[in-house]
DNA sequence: GCAGCTACTGAACGCAGTTCAACAACACTA
DNA sequence: TAGTGTTGTTGAACTGCGTTCAGTAGCTGC
């Protein structure tokens, strides 16, 4: 994964004005370039809001001209959007764990889960900066942004259904664990923001608000589990 | 080609150009105008966002000029902001339940809370235009909105858990709590886009994943619980 | 050293937000 | 009915930022 750090990738301290002023001009390959603007793009919106960076301030943080940008996207919409597929992409790869196999028993979907969500908080641990671009900033005014973001939580909670071998889950449920989405996202925001909450703590209630949102009870959940997917095992 | 009549507080169908061009221009009371500029302001930014409504727009729909948006508002930002405070109070006005007693038994508040998730689907049921403007659009990319929102998303959390006498809850539940209001924001969406979950269950379900969030069991917490139908077949 | 490719620049353009001096609708007085 | 003050309202001009594009220069191959 790409890190902002400092092997040439990470130009001085662009200041202001249209990148470089009489520096010498600098020429990268085109994927390095494309990946120090969106990075740039990722520090940025986490900290401003799209409205509130321009396309000078990315310009100058990658070191420069304001024309660059748009050499590898056709306009700033599409920039922002790059710099939230990427992250979001790169939070859905990071949480991804191999589902259990339908038949194995509901102790092992519960396992799987908890390893998911502990997948999910060591990204957030690790790279607070690209999840808080996420749903900081990265929530924006662009219609295209917000259907970005709400796909990827639908993808989700399809994913966790799914672990649950709930093929066709009822409406109840496809309601609630999208809105257990929602929760874990903001969970992760408060968690972030100086919330010493031990880790297991917050991810085992986590887990039961997660069963909550199911509909089942965790402690029994063995039982109830086989009687709600009845048509797919 | 502007036809704009009605003169009353809903000006006809506004299409564009600059407000009133030749037309009669029509001076009302300085509150009724401003009711009706926010007004516009909650139909537009409910379908379109932020960046996507132009003052234009909003004068059009008002049968006025650009610049007279200036004469009730410093700047776009600042009449965003108000039409987001104006929904954001309602939607807190109107689910605004009498918490109960400090001694009362817990059955009280569970009731208490059930009454304000009543309120709460009955709101968004009434005004879904005001919901889907807050929770679509309204999260914008200016860091002023999204702060707004988050206040009042706190505040709401800070009431819930006031209901249960935690006044000083342990971090765990005040994460939790939050992240159930995000959760119960996302259900309320999610409820509004065509999905036909009857009104009990939904309410029922938010309300087992709060006492989740707060970490006690619905069945312990009181007894009131089998009331309703949330135990079918 | 030359040529070709293309990453890169920066001046200029246009649109949308913003300003402001002038205008006009209404109320009040005579 | 005319005169006057208040202020809601206008629209043309201004400004800043996203965007364009013709030109520049760093690199590679010969």
């Amino acid at each position: 994964m790409i890190e902002v750090e400092s092997t040439g990738l990470t130009p001085a301290g662009g200041t202001r004005s249209t990148g470089g002023n009489g520096r010498r001009r600098v020429r990268m390959e085109a994927a390095a370039r494309r990946d120090q603007l969106l990075e740039a793009g990722v520090v940025l919106f986490a900290e401003r809001g799209y409205d509130e960076v321009e396309i000078a301030d990315i310009a100058a943080a990658a070191g420069v001209s304001r024309g660059l940008l748009y050499h590898y996207f056709p306009d700033k919409v599409a920039f922002f959007l790059a710099v939230m597929a990427r992250q979001l992409d790169a939070l859905a790869r990071a949480t991804r764990v191999a589902p259990a196999a339908p038949d194995s028993p509901p102790g092992t979907r519960e396992a799987t889960v908890r390893a998911g969500l502990d997948a999910y908080f060591d990204f957030v641990a690790a790279h607070p900066q690209w999840y808080r671009s996420i749903y900081r900033s990265a929530v924006s005014a662009h219609s295209a942004a917000r259907e970005l973001v709400e796909r990827a939580h639908a993808r989700q909670a399809r994913r966790i259904l799914a672990l649950f071998g709930e093929l066709d889950p009822d409406p109840l449920q496809r309601v609630a664990v999208r809105g257990w989405v929602s929760f874990l996202a903001t969970v992760g925001m408060s968690w972030l923001d100086g919330s010493e909450v031990p880790r297991e703590q917050l991810r085992e209630r986590c887990l039961q608000v997660l069963f909550s949102s199911l509909g089942v009870t965790p402690a029994r959940a063995s039982s109830v589990w086989s009687g709600s997917g009845s048509s797919h095992e």
